[in-house]
DNA sequence: TCGCGTCATACGTTAAACGTATAGCAAATT
DNA sequence: AATTTGCTATACGTTTAACGTATGACGCGA
């Protein structure tokens, strides 16, 4: 009987190298020797028959083949996680790491604050805490969940709708005090876009359910909600944004609403993550709590 | 740096004594001593920290953790297999284990001559062919593929449509020589019926596309077609059976169409298969090499 | 040029998986 | 009832391969 090591502590360690692009960091963070690390990728590539990484001493890169296996390999390791948990004596006990990528407005607020009372229930529980508006590469940056305002640009992904966000219309009283509630007043005004929500035309909906669609004047576009908000503070342009997003500001005067009653088409927050069939318990139990901490940003 | 036999071997190991009933038995199966492979799966029970397996001298049996541990296993080792076959260099080698359950009338004739063709075309896979028309409790036979006549009653499947089978009304002249193309006349004579597809109503449909639901007065009811097919030839009832199962019989005049150009209901063939994000290349090959077998069934 | 960090590999050491042997048990056979 | 057969678990010495240390070759930056 020949015996191998662990087919899934050679695809842990491929991981690995493939994340820090290194096989001496890898071996550092996996407790083993370089030399270790170095056979095990070795070893792993013999197996499958083909190349996984392209070395040199100062930059490692992934061939077409280790970016496939690098996408199987965390499947499976997750497959294996959820699987063991499944069995697992101790049902109570949540550990292990989480690494989520968050959208940068809620990735600072409602999301974090949520993340945080999640890990002091759960104190185990080791947080990877992204905060990031551009689209990610799922499969490069290794994280278990993606929080995302809008599609989710990756078909691969499990991708749950969490909640709906209401935007209104908002500027500076000094630039929208004469509107008075008619939307057509708007198209005059300058308007700070926030990419890739809002360009030219803007639909909006009535108290009654009227619905019209603006043309909009774009002075200043961004990809950034929090850019958009400043602008719209300032004076630069009416924003559209969320409204939990702008509530201290409403109530303090220092934006009003110059269409009330009016809605912009509300956003999904999703969570998507990667398929497997089991999911490790803590990411269900964290999906769980975000998306009743979202709740009340409907 | 502490080493650990190979998870997916102890799972192979856990799998193949499930199946055999025997840790002796699987022992022998997998080329290890009976210690071996009772320390490999006392090495599993304790990795998951649950016991799957009741032993005694006579008599193995699965723990409620070891069903749905068996049902696992499987699907993680055949993702490991699609997975390393992904990479393989020779892509032109077609190897490894087959288990097939099929109808019986199906499985001994045009199915069978398929699976011996693609054998003699990829001599290194190995065929275990079972025939049974009844439904197979899918987790427990451990089989790869399930070919199946109508419905599949198992939803976690995934079940793909091979081919329809074009079904006729035939009977031994003696009996209905006087229906002369009269549906109606049909009531009056006994049925060999065949569960679960026939029952006290008969859909047929004209050959201008005429439809008629006839009352069927079934004298002979089985769930096996060859019996079926047996008492409609001698003459103990009309019977509904695939055109191609009563060819050869129709041409020597042993059975007769007494409603030519009438069709009952087309059945059709399944191939159901357990889900799994990487089907084996021999798998695939294999359902594809039936479908074309079947395809001239219509 | 020098120093540093990288990866691959040789070599002796280590750890754990191996098979043989044995004891206890249950069922079938005589 | 006694014997035979086949089962599983475990002790023990053996075997195997994975381990870490050491070293050489290489590339990059100061």
């Amino acid at each position: 009987m020949t015996r191998s090591l662990d087919r899934l502590t050679l695809l842990e360690t491929f991981v690995r190298i493939a994340e820090r692009g290194s096989i001496s960091a890898a071996a550092r963070d996996l407790g083993l020797s370089q030399a270790s690390a170095s056979r095990q990728l070795a070893d792993l590539e013999e197996r499958l028959g083909t190349q996984l990484i392209i070395r040199s001493t100062h930059h490692l890169s992934l061939t077409k083949a280790g970016e496939r296996c690098l996408g199987d390999a965390r499947l499976m390791l997750a497959e294996w996680e959820g699987f063991a948990e499944g069995f697992a004596g101790d049902a109570d006990r949540i550990a292990g790491p989480l690494k989520i990528v968050a959208p940068v407005a809620l990735g600072q607020t409602v999301a974090l604050d949520c993340a945080m009372a999640f890990q002091a229930a759960h104190p185990d529980i080791v947080l990877d805490w992204i905060v990031d508006d551009a689209p990610i590469r799922f499969s490069e940056v290794g994280c278990d969940l993606w929080l995302r305002v809008g599609a989710v640009p990756d078909e691969t992904l499990i991708v749950q709708p969490l909640a709906k966000v209401q935007r209104i219309v908002v500027a500076a009283s000094g630039l929208a005090g004469s509107v008075d509630g008619d939307p057509q007043a708007l198209t005059a005004l300058p308007c700070a876009a926030l990419h890739p929500f809002e360009g030219g035309r803007l639909p909006l909906t009535g108290p009654s359910g009227e619905a019209t669609n603006l043309d909009a004047r774009v002075t200043f576009a961004s990809n950034s909600i929090a850019a958009t908000k400043r602008v719209a503070i300032a004076g630069g342009g009416y924003a559209v944004l969320p409204r939990w997003m702008v509530a201290e500001e409403l109530e303090a005067g220092t934006l009003i609403e110059p269409l009330p009653g009016w809605r912009a088409p509300p956003l999904t927050i999703h969570a998507a993550f990667a398929p497997a069939r089991r999911q490790t318990r803590r990411l269900r139990l964290f999906i769980d709590a975000m998306r009743e901490a979202l709740a009340g940003l409907a």
